[in-house]
Parts: C-alpha cells; structure tokens; sequence
DNA sequence: TTTTTTACTAACCTCTTGGTAAGTAAGTCG
DNA sequence: CGACTTACTTACCAAGAGGTTAGTAAAAAA
C-alpha cells in the first residue's frame, strides 16, 4: 500500500497543484488577458481597448499577478509618452495551448 | 472584411464562450468537486471527506450551481438516513479531459 | 500655453464569495 | 427513550475581488 503511494502522487501534491493552477486562472479577467498576450506582444494601451469592460485599476493589478506568477513578462521602453510591451513568458508559452483549448468547456454548455 | 466576420467567431461570441467557461470553474471549489465525481459517482458525505477543507454550506451551494450549469446531476434515494449520489452529466464527462489537462498548468509553475 | 498621449498610482466603496455555527427530518441502533 | 446518521437549510459575518474617480510625469503637438 505504501508503494502504491509511492509511485504516484499524493493527494496533498495534487491538490497544491490545483490550487496554483486556480490561482492562475481564477479570477475574471486573468484568461482573457492571456488569450490577447497569447498571440503577440502587446501593449498596455491595447490590452485596454482589446478588453474594454475591464478597468484601468483591475488590469494593471491583473497584469502585475501574471508577471508574478511567472505567465507574462514586460518590456519598458524609455520613450515619452511611455511605451509598455507585455510578452508570454516560456512558461507561460508552455501552458497556452491547453488555456485555449478551454474555450471548448463554454461551447459545449452554451448549447 | 464582412466575409473575414463572417468565417470566423466575433469577438462577442468568443467573449461569451469564455465567460462561460469562467462561469464554470472559477470558484476555490469547483475544479476540486469535478474532478472527484468525474472518476465516480459520489455521496455527497464522501465528497465531504475528500475535500475537507471546504465548509458544508459551501460544498452544497456549489453542487448545487454546477447542477443548474448542467455539469452534474444527482440522484436521490428514498432511504434513512439519506442517500444522494453526484455524477457527472454527458456534457460534463465530455469536458473532462480538457479540465483533468489544467493539472499540468500547475505543474509547470510549481517548478 | 494649453492640450494630448501613455502608463500608471491612490483613495474609497460595493458586491460577491466563502466561512462559522446552529438547527432540521426521519428513521436505525443500543 | 436517547444517541447517531445523512444530507441538508438558515442567519450572520469577514475577506476578497473588482469598480469608480481623480491624479501624476514628461514631452510633443496645436
């Protein structure tokens, strides 16, 4: 019974494991700002009008969680009037192709 | 540039798909209580221990809403005490996969 | 000189989510 | 009879998530 534990992972490994998916995902605007960085680079002013109902307050605080989390990294130009670009990180690279195929959980309940 | 519109999803409609899908796993337990009746029917009391950090009131609250979204189902039966068996609908068994995959979302960032 | 642009910050407030604690029905077991 | 079991409900609270509004720097354009 031990070694059936052994080689697999234990409930505590999971769990942790889907909390920090969950902290990733959660929240109302985290995936829609990674499907817009997902494709290419983008920049702060676009994310803003690429996804208008969310505020200017919640997506910098967004943006800030995903650079700590390690998704999405950014680049500071020094120009005047500022220029920001936000990229996927590798890891963030890493995880896409699953994030988008989530669009699928929404088109099969919306039928 | 109609014809483009009219080849692929607006931008509307891919925003309501992922509000969808957002509607369905966002929430500390959701992604927990699927993948425990997702292998299996289960009693709400084994869910309980299963994930026992989650508060009565909650667990049920959401059953209850994942019930209304139409991932699960549940099955009373008429004895004492009582019985009530969750398993997951045909729409949720179809979604599965892509859910049990958000595991390796939180794989990559925990190294 | 005033306005515009861009990417922010800060104060404040509301609404939603989740947690705690206690209670209920209706039989079985001791 | 009283304790126990299971699957809940209800009332009340605390914390967190997100929204609104106003303000800032610094240069270029009008």
């Amino acid at each position: 019974m031990d070694a059936k534990i052994s080689t697999q992972k234990s409930i505590g490994t999971k769990h942790s494991i889907l909390d920090k998916t969950l902290e990733i995902i959660r929240g109302k605007w985290r995936l829609h700002i990674i499907y817009q960085i997902g494709t290419e680079v983008r920049r702060y002013g676009e994310l803003r009008r690429m996804i208008p109902q969310v505020s200017e307050k919640v997506l910098i605080q967004e943006l800030k969680s995903l650079m700590n989390l390690g998704v999405i990294e950014k680049k500071i130009y020094n120009e005047v009037p500022p220029r920001v670009e936000y990229a996927l990180t590798s890891k963030g690279r890493q995880v896409l192709p699953i994030l988008l195929k989530l669009t699928t959980v929404g088109e099969v309940f919306l039928k």
